[in-house]
DNA sequence: GACGCGTTTGCACACCTGTGCAAAACAAAC
DNA sequence: GTTTGTTTTGCACAGGTGTGCAAACGCGTC
């Protein structure tokens, strides 16, 4: 440790596997041995080893093992809109993951212009990362097709693309949103809504779907809205669509948190209506804010920690690339709080 | 495109240099040339080596190239609680800034046990990152110390150490809190109150601490209560606890919004308190629930953009290791919304 | 001491790139 | 056609690592 100071001085000077060897008056091989899980060396020479690596402060350079071994152990996570509770929290999840089975997440931003994605996404491939995982609905499918063209192992989050070779994680979304529509209906409620964004992602349209096909085989008209990003101000727009109308819902499907909470806050501070006495509301991913006081909204929760503990235990399986994996689903169960009355 | 179809069949198969190189008839030098920017290639060998990279699906080995050229173009980022709305927004804006700058972020998780953190700090010195960005309050300060041996760049974000080697990034906490006190002050509140984590990050207690000095300035008496972690939830602890006195504070400044949130859905939902009117809340950070209009938080907002900006343009500087970096600071400004009484 | 067997070690090659250097190709001027 | 100057090209080396292979070693047995 004291020994590193002095490299303090000419900075960017790494220790290499050659200086250690000197130092310990081994082979390079011994060195690499030493650090290498599985191979052969005698306990006297790795204690050698170790002790030089620690005076020196030698750290295995892992891009000149990628470089050789075909397993770089970065993994690529490509998310639009890290900021929202939902994306933030599957980041947090899935880069504790996978550090405990000793990888490291990339992360690339797909938020911005479509050609700055492109060449992010790139990044995946010039580091040739062990797996890229797609959690953001955003990118083209042409480009899934690029990595997947380059032998990458593409793991997809709540898409639902029918192509061959990427493994697919999904919610079931069908389920859950068929079981908020009864959930409303139990309640009460006659004039029913779904609130939802243009943004057209799986999740967002299929939740939609879904509820809206429930209501038809009950035999119940629904008022569909879509606007804008999948955001706290549309929810808060949407509602004051709907709400200003005199046959205004009293049952609402937000297909995200997000929106159920903007258009909640909406509804109370702007229209005055108490909930869930006048207006239920039922949304999705049981995001952090759901459960504060000035929310208690009722939800489903997406098994977070389950698709995250999955997506990783899939990384080091090799997958064919020529056949369509048919998609792992989780089940989204509903958590009850306040915003939808009790039947 | 089409031609790099056949792949996808024996995968994990990259293509190198030296096969685009075979293919468009040139030597692999011109190939590197041709990715290399500023390097001489004529015009038609580099159309040659383009056409015969795309059939080929062809894309650089940045391990390799950051092998040799001692640039892996790799920042780490270095982060606690990356679910939370600030540090989530943070990474959001530092990853697109960052690869805007043909660099890609790597996210180290310190959330967990101290050890897994320390494993977690070396994959920044394993992968020979450019730079390594601490955004966390976390990791004890002698992992930074072993990074600073091995000759990394480390640049840290609202810490204040004052060691010689890292640059850092602090917004001017004091000056805010400050500036709350008196904003609280002009709003008529005569008891005080601090609402704060027990985390003892080097931002919650800077501003606890300015906050408490200006109060004895003035000659004010100023409750401090620290509790939990920084989160919602401690917040509304701490409001429990400071609410059910008798003598309950009417002004309170809360470290930070999520904090503050937790605080004000208690009062308003626990304790039936009006805001501002009984109560006047400042937090602090200005994350997006505070401008969610069941909060209207005023609060001070964090020059995020700025700070990123700034960051990512100190990466490519070759720092002296050997001198301590005078802190550069950002102006944290008031965001007057409607949870303290106007004058 | 000779032999046999299992473990450890060092050599040398491979991985994929960037780049200095000298040779080659080219263009221009006479 | 020769000379001069400029651009382009290929060779060969360097960068730090993992690993197959054969040699060396250690050790127990006859």
């Amino acid at each position: 440790m004291t020994a590193a100071k002095g490299s303090r001085l000419q900075s960017r000077s790494f220790v290499s596997a050659q200086q250690v060897a000197e130092r310990a008056g081994v082979s390079r091989s011994a060195v690499s041995r030493t650090f290498t899980d599985g191979a052969s060396v005698s306990e006297a020479t790795r204690k050698k080893v170790l002790e030089a690596a620690e005076a020196l402060g030698y750290h295995v350079n892992h891009l000149a093992r990628g470089l050789i071994s075909d397993r770089s152990n970065i993994v690529s996570l490509v998310v639009t809109d890290i900021a929202t509770p939902y994306q933030s929290k599957m980041i947090e999840v899935l880069t504790r993951r996978l550090q405990l089975a000793n990888k490291v997440a990339m992360v690339i931003n797909t938020s911005g212009e479509t050609d700055s994605v492109e060449s992010a996404l790139r990044q995946t491939l010039h580091y040739r990362a062990d797996a890229t995982i797609v959690l953001s609905g955003q990118p083209k499918a042409s480009l899934i097709e690029t990595c997947l063209n380059n032998g990458q192992h593409v793991i997809l989050v709540n898409r639902e693309e029918l192509v061959p070779g990427p493994e697919t994680v999904i919610v079931a979304n069908r389920a859950a949103a068929r079981e908020a529509f009864h959930m409303l209906r139990r309640a009460g409620c006659e004039r029913l809504a779904v609130v939802a964004s243009d943004v057209g992602s799986a999740s967002v349209s299929g939740r939609e779907r879904a509820f809206v096909e429930a209501a038809k085989e009950a035999g119940m008209e629904v008022r569909v809205t879509r606007f804008g990003p999948t955001a706290y101000a549309s929810g808060a727009e949407i509602a004051r669509l709907l709400l200003s109308r005199s046959d205004r819902p009293d049952g609402v499907f937000c297909v995200t948190d997000l929106l159920a909470c903007g258009f909640m806050d909406a509804a109370r501070n702007e229209f005055g209506l108490n909930i869930p006495e006048e207006l239920c509301v039922v949304g999705f991913d049981d995001i952090e804010q759901a459960g504060w006081s000035s929310y208690e909204l009722t939800t489903f929760r997406q098994p977070i920690d389950q698709i995250a503990t999955h997506i990783v235990s899939q990384i080091d399986h090799q997958p064919d690339s020529r056949i369509v994996h048919e998609p792992v689903r989780f089940q989204a169960d509903p958590v009850w709080r306040k915003s939808v009355r009790p039947k």
